[in-house]
DNA sequence: AGGCATGTTACAGG
DNA sequence: ACCTGTAACATGCC
């Protein structure tokens, strides 16, 4: 589920629902996420506050009232679930149907709160992870120290992307997926940039024009804005008839669209699918060259 | 039964 | 040391 936009989404729903809250104790029933958790580092946060939630690229990190910060990749399939005091569940990510009870043999990470609340980590194909780090030097963690600038910042511009394509040999969706290059993107939101742009997935960089790259740009950031408005994108529960799941996907013009015509007006090609770095890439071959 | 899935990274080779 | 491509991780769905 999780690219830039939906983890964003995560973010601001959490921070509304468990800012502040004081953590009773951690329940682990699953410690083999991606990394093994330990247990000793996650009873560190017993009697602490949360107090501040951010979003780095497709992680998030929480602080405390205490030199820690707990570090989580949703992975693939990660999701957090609220339960409050009357055992009514909330989605903080609104993406998938609680009702479906078998999800919670997936439940991994409980954090209860003084007041009886909880957070729970669900992940179905423990992909994602939770780590324990030192405030200190945090940011000098492997996973975080090597991201490319955020998309919605003004580091990620036209200088910047000319000179890091500079003496690259890779293709244009290759480049967009790598976080080193950007940070945040992934499969879905990429196909779609590209369709924007114009651009046919596999190009290699260096044949783009200045004005290609303008638009790789602009898309990229029109199109994770409007993502994160729409509250996301939820690929994996269409039936469900709850109307706060996230919407974006309603607005694919080409992710998963093999075979449907092209949502160009103009145009009567047909979406193609072709595998490119072990990855399903969409595009329409008419209009984008 | 086999292929596929929203992500990351260890590894091998250039 | 840097760049690139491939496979692997765990589970469920079509």
């Amino acid at each position: 589920m999780p690219e830039l936009p939906e983890v964003e989404v995560v973010k601001r729903s959490l921070k509304s629902k468990i800012q502040n809250l004081l953590i009773k104790r951690v329940v682990i029933k699953d410690k083999n996420l991606r990394y093994k958790i330990i247990k000793e580092e996650s009873s560190k946060l017993y009697g602490l506050k949360i107090i501040k939630i951010e979003r780095r690229s497709k992680y998030l990190l929480f602080f405390f009232n205490k030199p820690i910060v707990m570090l989580v990749h949703l992975g693939m399939t990660g999701k957090f679930f609220f339960v409050n005091h009357k055992n009514k569940k909330f989605k903080t990510s609104f993406y998938y149907n609680l009702d479906n009870t078998k999800d919670d043999k997936h439940n991994h990470v409980i954090i209860y709160f003084k007041n009886d609340k909880k957070l729970i980590y669900n992940d179905v194909r423990k992909f994602g992870f939770i780590k324990f780090l030192d405030f200190k030097n945090h940011r000098e963690n492997f996973h975080l120290k090597n991201l490319g600038p955020e998309p919605l910042t003004e580091k990620y511009n036209f200088k910047y992307f000319k000179i890091y394509i500079e003496r690259r040999s890779r293709s244009i969706k290759d480049i967009l997926m790598d976080q080193k290059f950007v940070s945040g993107l992934g499969n879905i939101y990429v196909n779609e940039i590209l369709f924007f742009s114009k651009i046919n997935p596999p190009r290699k960089v260096k044949t783009l024009n200045d004005n290609e790259i303008n638009k790789i740009i602009f898309y990229s950031k029109k199109i994770l804005k409007d993502a994160i408005k729409f509250g996301g994108s939820s690929i994996k529960d269409f039936s469900s008839i709850d109307g706060k799941q996230g919407a974006f996907q309603g607005n694919f013009k080409v992710y998963g669209k093999k075979g449907k015509n092209c949502s160009n007006s103009d145009c009567n090609s047909f979406i193609k699918k072709i595998v490119l770095s072990n990855r399903a890439s969409f595009y329409c071959p008419n209009c984008q060259k």
